[in-house]
Order: structure tokens, then sequence, then C-alpha cells
DNA sequence: GCGTTTTTACTCGGATACTAACTGTCCGAGTGCTTTCGG
DNA sequence: CCGAAAGCACTCGGACAGTTAGTATCCGAGTAAAAACGC
């Protein structure tokens, strides 16, 4: 039982869209040249993103795709569930019901019973996720206090020198 | 993201086999009337729990399943692992390491971060999961004290009938 | 009657199709900024 | 100088193809109990 890969890619969007300039939203392209994998496929996951809320996509020139709230109001789950649908591990197809059918008293309880109790182990993990918010998310993956925000866009080697630079000064403040 | 199809025929076998008579081994043909489904494939089945040691199964004639252990000592998530193997909800693809490869201090933390917060969460299910047994499981299914002993081998009407009754007896007792 | 062979009823395990979900591609259409053009 | 038209750079969203994990089938081989057989 594994999450899709989607989701991974997903997620990297996400990272990569709140240490992005909020003025400057990002292009498809730009996203996919940084994440990699097909080109056209980011551009699906991207619109998951947009009926789920997550991000915004503005159209025509200089358009391109921001986040829609802080990265402190995004937990994990919630870019879980944009891109999974609502969480069910156990999968009801009723055999419980089957093997128990002629076994009057209990009628159809039996799938009741096992889905109560996978849906609060669900509950436990999602609840857990709905915790870890993007923001500390980054702010752990990149050792520092404060989201750095730069310009993707700007894809020289000087840029990612600065960025280097900067994390360094971030974490020695 | 959700647990193969097996699974809930895996759990129905496991239920299956602790309410069996333990000098009575099962068929597989018995279990695939029960449970239904393709015959075939729940020999399959039968074969992932056997290999995970949570039944033994004996060769030639009078041959069959039974449990290896008994029902209090055989957790949901034991039958989860039989089936599905260890759990990782992250797909692990690197796609984080991708995105900051060129960040240089934080080389490749990226996905060990993320899989870290994702560890814990499935941590949290099968703990759980693991705290349910298949022994309370079958008493909250048919609503009794103990776990009731049959042969699935006869199945003759007048067998059903006495489970039915055998069950109505418990409960009021 | 007793040991050996055959039959029978199962499991074992690999090779092979089928299927659905996920992944990836393609293309026509829409949208809004920018530029061009005519008066 | 100003408004309308054309061009451009993007996104939108559906239709379709490829890939992979899960599902299902088939068949030859192995194993142990029971039945049949021979002396």
């Amino acid at each position: 039982m594994q999450l899709a890969k989607s989701f991974e890619q997903a997620a990297c969007m996400i990272v990569l869209l709140a240490t992005q300039q909020p003025t400057i939203p990002l292009t498809a392209d730009v996203i996919h040249e940084r994440i990699g994998g097909s080109a056209t496929y980011i551009r699906k996951i991207i619109r998951k993103l947009v009926v789920a809320e997550l991000v915004t996509s503005t159209s025509g020139n200089n358009g391109g795709v921001h986040l829609a709230r802080s990265p402190e109001e995004i937990s994990i789950t919630d870019v879980v569930t944009a891109i999974e649908g609502p969480l069910q591990s156990f999968p009801d197809h009723g055999y419980f019901d089957q093997v128990f059918k002629d076994v009057e008293p209990v009628a159809d309880e039996g799938t009741k019973v096992v889905n109560a109790i996978f849906a609060q182990a669900d509950q436990l993990w999602l609840t857990f996720l709905s915790q870890q918010k993007i923001a500390t998310l980054i702010k752990e993956l990149l050792a520092v206090q404060e989201i750095p925000v730069l310009d993707w866009t700007n894809q020289s080697d000087d840029k990612m020198m600065q960025l280097n630079q900067l994390l360094t000064r971030m974490r020695t403040d």
C-alpha cells in the first residue's frame, strides 16, 4: 500500500512554490525543469492541486501558478487528499458479509465492524500528517529558521550560488 | 491509497480458520466456497499466509490449512504485512533530492526528512492495528463472548442452523 | 496377514494471460497581456 | 494620440496511448494417506 508516485511530485511542487517570490508565478515548464519526469504529466498534477484549491493558476501571458495560502496553512494531509482523494485503506468488497451471509443474526454487520477499525487507523495517520505543515517541512529540509524566498524562474548559476550563500547565512544567524 | 482486494479475502480466511475445529484442516476448495471469487487465486493468497507463517498447510490426503497460532496472537497488522509486505506509504523516488540537487549543503537530506515523517505516520497506523487481534474482531463481529468453533467442511443446512442456535445461546448467556 | 504397489486427494510453485489504475502524450480551445495598425 | 485588431504566451480540459501492479488461470510436480494387490 503506497501513495502514488504523483504525490511525491505534487509535494515537491508545493515546496517549490512555497519558496517562490509570491509576486512571480511559476510556469508549468519551470516546475518541470526542476522536478523532471514527464512535462505534460506535471500539468495534470498541477491541475489536481488547482481543483483542490491548494494553488491558483492564472492564464494568459506571464501566467503561471502560485500557492493559494501560506505554507503554514498547508498540511501534508491536504496534499495527500488533493492527489489521492479521501483516504480509505480498507477495500470494502463485502467479503465478510458474504462469508457470514447465512448466519442470520449477524446480517451485514460484518463489514461495518472491520470498516470502523480501519477508519480509526486511517484517522490516526491523517491527523498526524495534518499537523505536519509544509512550512515546518521546508525549515527542516533546508535547516533554516525562516523560509527563504527566491525566484526559480531565473535559472542562472549565479542565482543558485546566491541561494547557497543565503542559506548558509541564515543558518549561522 | 488502498489495501489490495486480496487483503480483504485473506482477512476472511483467517476469521474462517479461527472458527474452525483445530483438528480438521480446511481445504482450499472449502475456503473458496465460503468466500467466493476466483478459486485459483484463493490458493495464491493462502500461499502468502503460509509464507508469512500465519497458517500451516499439510499436503496429501485429508490435508488442508489451519491457523499457525491462536487468534489472540494474530493481529490485523500481521495479516496486512503478510499480504502487502512491509508498509511504506511514501513512494521514495528521490524527487526532493532532484529539486534541491544543486543546493549543496542540503545534499540528499531532502528525502530523509520526508521519509521520517511518513515513517512516523505509518507507525501510528501499524501499532493501532497491531493491537486489534483477530480474536476480538471475531467476538465483535458475531457479538459473542467466546469464539464459536464449528466444522465448515460440513455444509449441510443443519450445521448452519446449529451455528445460528449456538450463537443465540452464547449471546443470551 | 503383511509388505509393496497403485490410487487418490491434496499442496507446491512457476509460467502465462487478463485487468484496472496509474502514468504519460496529444491536440483543440480559451484567456489575458502586448504589439501592431488605422484613423 | 487612441481604440480596435492581431499576435503571443500561457493555461484548460478532454481524448487517447503506454506501463505497471494486482488479479486470475493453467499445468506439471511433489506428498501423504488410503486402497488394492501379491504372496
